[in-house]
DNA sequence: GCTTGACCCTGTAGTTGCTACGGGGTTTAG
DNA sequence: CTAAACCCCGTAGCAACTACAGGGTCAAGC
């Protein structure tokens, strides 16, 4: 099998498989005589584990792990699953910030469309002087002034 | 104010401040006699605006389009909103992305859990033979053999 | 006066996960 | 025999930073 069709039927692009390869994802096929790629049914099969996982957000490092873990005849189910779970922590994580950054945008949005003039209650939102969570300045050294400005 | 206490109170990196400067979100800013970067009380303001704005998940370069809307004299809230408007359904379309990965890991370690033995539930879910959505080979044009692997 | 350390400067290269390009070679249908 | 469709390689680009290396500045303490 060519590189496009193992592409197509794993369903990632054609590119992207040189890239695996290029990172040691993937194995070097064997090549035919002219010198194209000649994936085996394990090639592909391989990739379509890779482009899974990709689909269940996981990074092309934790499919590294996942591909060794798997390929160890030792069967350290465990690691998988620690592996999967804090995977589905961050994922976790990641949606609730999404859906706490949904919620204010839809609570701005909706007060900003009440008032169609002068005042943007998005941009005031974002202009507005609430100071970030945590920070302090990095002591200024009792910074005498900075008189000297020029141009 | 120098950059650090610049970054500081504004919630962003050091670096991160000279970074938008370079890429021309951040007018540059007055310099000491030394060369030191001197912000302005309308510098900082406008990096708290650039933080906020990537805490509610705009791109840089959502950013400057509100930034450019809002320095309007026509106030054109309209299109604020229009902005704000697309960029809520993408994040609603990630959480969902997102909710639909974390629940389909959530089912595969739930099942993995139980037998932990010699078969990997999640490992399965990632080898297993399901193929992809909606992809079709392109056209192996009657693709004969590939006879000649060689090395 | 001199050192120490915190701060600042520039420019460049690295990160993740691809995607796109230029400039070529190969294969096969018509 | 030509044109289209496929493949090769190497490099550069994307977002949005972050992290150096290799220097300069400045105030304080001895």
């Amino acid at each position: 099998m060519k590189i496009g069709e193992a592409a197509a039927t794993s369903g990632c692009h054609l590119e992207t498989v040189r890239y695996y390869e290029r990172i040691g994802l993937l194995p070097k096929p064997q090549r035919t005589g002219s010198g194209y790629r000649a994936y085996s049914d394990d090639d592909v099969r391989r990739l379509r584990f890779i482009t899974r996982g990709r689909e269940l957000g996981f990074s092309l490092d934790e499919i590294r792990s996942l591909l060794q873990l798997s390929s160890d005849p030792g069967l350290s189910c465990s690691e998988v699953d620690q592996l999967a779970r804090t995977h589905l922590g961050e994922i976790e994580q990641r949606v609730k910030e999404l859906s706490r950054m949904a919620k204010e945008l839809r609570r701005t949005i909706v007060t900003c469309s009440k008032d169609q003039r002068k005042d943007c209650a998005i941009l005031d939102a974002l202009w507005c002087e609430k100071s970030p969570t945590t920070n302090s300045a990095p002591k200024p050294r009792k910074s005498r002034a900075m008189t000297d400005v020029h141009s």
